[in-house]
DNA sequence: TTTTCTATTTTCACTTCACTAAAACAATTA
DNA sequence: TAATTGTTTTAGTGAAGTGAAAATAGAAAA
């Protein structure tokens, strides 16, 4: 079976809220993420519902089937493998992909994902540091350390971020921090929760508590 | 101004319906060629109207303004540059290309075309030997001969093909007629057009009228 | 516990886009 | 001029969306 983009964007969006905490997704975060009414969204659920792709119960919210799931972690491995594509050989930068893939993933069998994925030389990682399903759609998820958790004195490295829109990124960009920097966390301001950090050996800098919320390490 | 997909699809009909001769295309060529029904065409055609893609009046046929001209024109680089990348990145073959591109060319900016196009090293001609417009759209269609149009005797090199259906590609592959294939005329039967030619000074073999109707031939 | 309130969700009537079948209407040709 | 072919109009369909009104669940108040 084959959808439409909308139907596969309703299918994403449920997959991404369903990421963080196991509750039934409401309508109305699903309206929020795909920009539409609920009305709208009312009517998707019914017809995905008949697809077999969610379960659902009037004003119970909503949860993947097996089957959805599959379809999500599909479409998700398309848009990430996009936009490894997009960054290594068009040389985008990685505030400049999202959109772009956003169409991109709708477009493509499974056939010219795979050989994709192949010319790519099978990328675990997108260039926001999320993984990437392989071609059996298998999707293993690094533990991800914020920022935040860490403690003076902690060295690491930058494995992605939890914000990835346009905005942020830019202003990781301008202050220096890029998937694989090493930092070393300085100091830690109380008060407001801002971090004193040191990237690549440079000068030390100050980043806020919001920014660290949204930066991923790994920690040595 | 932006355009659908569906737009962009009748707008490049038309487009290709105009290149050969330069008569006003009619609503049934249109429809065929985008699998529509003539009621459907006549619609599209007084919205394009609207947006001055093309002129047009009831019952005398449309042609396209200049500015629809230019967005053919880059749809068609759109198409192309993709079909390269299918060839020669993904390691598609010349006759499972064209259902791809045809989902490809409606997506992405002017800009990412541009990088792709760079990526891709400017290529001057697509998988068919078909020319692709230049960023500003520039087209230089090279004088196209057809292998019918050549004598006994005669060398070349195949350039292009004129079908460039997934049957047509196809059956040029198990005859061994690639793009750029040296081809010498052998024989030309009077009674049924069939002509017989040497591949790559392989052994000689026959092909029939139409196809070679079908195939574009430099000569020298 | 029951009632009331409020925020969320659903239903309903209607829009736009692309499409179709059938009827009506031009244009062409015999 | 009549017949045929091609084109447009008309009326209606399905997908995706909207605003407004009605329905409902869950929390707060009685």
């Amino acid at each position: 079976m084959s959808f439409s983009s909308t139907e596969e964007n309703y299918i994403k969006a449920i997959f991404h809220l369903s990421e963080d905490g196991d509750e039934n997704i409401s309508t109305n975060d699903i309206a929020r993420s795909v920009n539409a009414k609920a009305a709208s969204v009312t009517d998707m659920l019914k017809k995905l519902k008949e697809k077999k792709l969610i379960t659902y119960e009037k004003y119970q919210g909503v949860r993947l089937t097996k089957e959805g799931e599959r379809i999500a972690k599909s479409i998700i491995r398309k848009h990430r493998l996009w936009e490894v594509f997009l960054v290594e050989k068009l040389d985008y930068s990685w505030d400049k992909i999202h959109d772009i893939a956003e169409q991109l993933e709708h477009v493509g069998s499974q056939e010219m994902i795979d050989k994709l994925d192949k010319f790519l030389g099978y990328p675990k990682l997108d260039p926001h540091g999320d993984p990437i399903p392989d071609a059996s759609l298998n999707i293993k998820s690094q533990k991800q350390t914020l920022l935040t958790e860490l403690s003076i004195g902690d060295k690491g490295k930058v494995v992605g971020v939890k914000d990835s829109s346009a905005k942020f990124l830019q202003y990781l960009d301008t202050v220096n921090i890029h998937l694989g920097s090493d930092i070393e966390v300085k100091d830690v301001f109380e008060f407001d929760g801002s971090v004193v950090i040191q990237i690549d050996r440079k000068p030390k800098s100050t980043i806020s508590k919001l920014a660290a919320q949204n930066i991923f390490c790994s920690v040595k």
